[in-house]
DNA sequence: TTAGGGTTAG
């Protein structure tokens, strides 16, 4: 039997200048039978109470691969006397496991039986905070990171940045890096994931060029470049999104699998598909993620069938899809109304690769149902859905509802948001304009005066240009931005110009005000040279009217025009949209 | 007294 063997070979190994193999046996085997033969010896011999063995010990079988909670514990109750480090591994297993909450009372035991605590104490319980969402607990940590004198600890620091970054408080995610007196590349990498998190994109991009000034910069690495890759695939930052891809491949990242496949969604996501492409077909071994990231890209910029042949050149080379590839390709058909593919798609996952559909499979479908015009049948899907359905799913049937002016449906539909005590200013603004569009003036007065009850507010929609690498945002109405008076002129003088060529401005949506994709596209024609491509980037879905405006720009002031809203890309171009109107 | 902490793609 191998386990005799193991056990027989450690007499002869527990000489003094031997002990060193075992514990090297210790940290590097994975097999816990192995072990279980060690951990019986060792307390046979009384030299689990030695922490030269009990240690390496603990972590082993406390991390990955092997990372079992229950045994930790158990383990650690042998020891007659744990040591902080004892204390510190089974917090951080506490931080690693569903139960993070624990870990903040193991510190706690640790403070009352009078170990003192070290740094990593205090860094692994501030993860157990930031996990476990426990604010009061972070705010303590921090407290006792001051009152300790961990002041100057680089690492420590960071770990805050991330409990307060993932608490949403990014201002004090911020405060934490401004005071730390050295910082190192991880310690700018969470700045900039902090930025991304908490919504400030634009931040997120300046500290790429922001840590490598002064004289404490630091150099961006492998994986500041993924994380800005997603700033810019967020703010749709295309030329800042080459001006990466350029440091990329001057410090031999190119060949790194991860900062491709962010490559291939950057450029997608920027509306940028042919060098999406490139530097797909470029990657010499594509994993599930790269041909993901390629079908996504396709499908989000409406090109659906190239979408289905990137997946079937997928399975001819072996690479077997997941759940997220399935949403990328179901999202595909949707968006080029691909209804026959799609259902086809839907079942083939279930029943080839035994895949059960999750909430975004189904909200894809209901999508695609819904614009085809199928409203009740999608409904029927939501209600036979083996998941719950959440308000993301009911939005996407109320959208649908509005263009095929559905009233009866929608009605019933914003019942169920407002029994998930989810309805959002987005969902009355639909039923609104559902409302409005069929001559139902009553009724949008009642609802009116309904959404000034509820003191439901819009929150203001905002879109972005990128101008030599600068980006330009504008918000519904906007006063903010420096050329804003020369951009309303202009605006005034397109829709003139558009009113000429047979441009009207739609009046079922409710348009109370300028859109933001308006301004932006009028400061795209202010201040690019004629027939510069102009590309906006939405936060919300684009309206019915933005879309005419759009259209028309492109054939009377021949300028080709990109937006990507939330969903989706419009290429428009010649007066016509790559979508077909169908969105 | 050796052990031990932070960021990461679709």
């Amino acid at each position: 039997m191998h386990s005799q063997t193991t056990i027989s070979r450690f007499p002869s190994l527990l000489t003094q200048t031997h002990f060193e193999s075992l514990i090297s046996f210790i940290k590097s085997t994975t097999k816990t039978t192995q072990l279980l033969e060690i951990h019986a010896y060792l307390l046979r011999t009384s030299l689990f109470q030695n922490t030269t063995f009990s240690v390496p010990f603990l972590n082993r079988i406390s991390l990955p691969p092997l990372q079992n909670l229950t045994y930790s514990l158990r383990t650690f109750s042998q020891i007659s006397r744990p040591i902080v480090t004892h204390y510190n591994t089974i917090i951080r297993a506490y931080a690693m496991s569903k139960y993070p909450e624990k870990g903040f009372y193991v510190y706690r035991d640790m403070m009352r039986k009078g170990k003192s605590s070290n740094s990593q104490s205090l860094s692994f319980v501030t993860k157990c905070c930031t996990k476990g969402c426990s604010v009061f607990g972070g705010l303590q940590v921090h407290a006792r990171i001051l009152r300790y004198g961990y002041c100057s600890d680089t690492l420590l620091l960071t770990t805050l940045m991330e409990f307060y970054s993932g608490g949403g408080k990014g201002d004090d995610a911020c405060k934490v890096f401004d005071e730390m007196p050295q910082r190192d590349t991880v310690a700018w990498n969470v700045l900039v994931s902090c930025y991304t998190r908490n919504g400030k994109t634009r931040d997120a991009l300046d500290v790429f060029d922001r840590m490598q000034r002064g004289e404490h910069g630091c150099d961006p690495d492998d994986v500041t470049c993924l994380l800005v890759l997603q700033a810019c695939s967020n703010m749709c930052a295309f030329e800042f999104g080459e001006r990466v891809h350029r440091y990329v491949k001057d410090h031999g990242y190119s060949h790194a699998l991860n900062i491709c496949n962010s490559l291939v969604a950057m450029y997608s996501k920027c509306g940028q598909l042919d060098k999406a492409y490139e530097v797909f077909q470029e990657i010499p071994n594509k994993d599930v993620v790269s041909w993901t990231a390629m079908i996504s890209g396709f499908a989000s910029n409406g090109r659906g069938r190239e979408a289905i042949n990137v997946f079937r050149e997928m399975q001819r080379m072996g690479i077997s899809p997941d759940e997220q590839t399935f949403t990328a390709l179901l999202s595909g058909c949707s968006h080029s109304g691909l209804l026959d593919e799609g259902r086809s798609i839907f079942d083939h996952m279930q029943r080839e690769f035994g895949l059960v559909p999750n909430i975004h499979h189904y909200g894809c479908v209901v999508d695609l149902m819904g614009r085809v015009g199928l409203v009740e049948d999608a409904y029927e899907l939501i209600i036979s859905m083996k998941c719950k359905p959440d308000a993301t799913i009911w939005r996407t049937l109320l959208g649908a509802c509005k263009v095929h002016g559905n009233l009866t449906l929608g009605e019933r539909v914003i019942e169920r948001l407002i029994e998930l005590k989810a309805q959002e200013a987005g969902d009355y603004i639909l039923l609104l304009n559902i409302y409005s569009s069929s001559g139902n003036w009553e009724k949008v007065i009642e609802l009116r005066k309904l959404m000034k009850e509820k003191g439901i507010q819009t929150t203001p929609s905002a879109s972005t240009i990128e101008l030599k690498g600068e980006i330009h945002e504008f918000k519904v109405d906007d006063t903010s931005h420096p050329r804003i008076n020369e951009v309303y002129e202009i605006l005034d003088e397109i829709e003139k110009q558009l009113k000429i060529d047979g441009y009207n401005a739609e009046i079922t949506d409710v348009r109370l005000s300028y859109h933001s994709e308006k301004l932006a596209m009028a400061f795209g024609v202010l201040a690019t040279p004629p027939g510069t491509k102009i590309r906006v980037a939405k936060d919300l879905r684009i309206c019915t009217d933005c879309h005419n405006f759009a259209k028309m720009l492109s054939a009377v002031y021949s300028r080709e025009v990109t937006i990507r809203d939330r969903t989706r890309f419009h290429h428009f171009r010649e007066g016509r949209c790559s979508c077909n109107d169908f969105w």
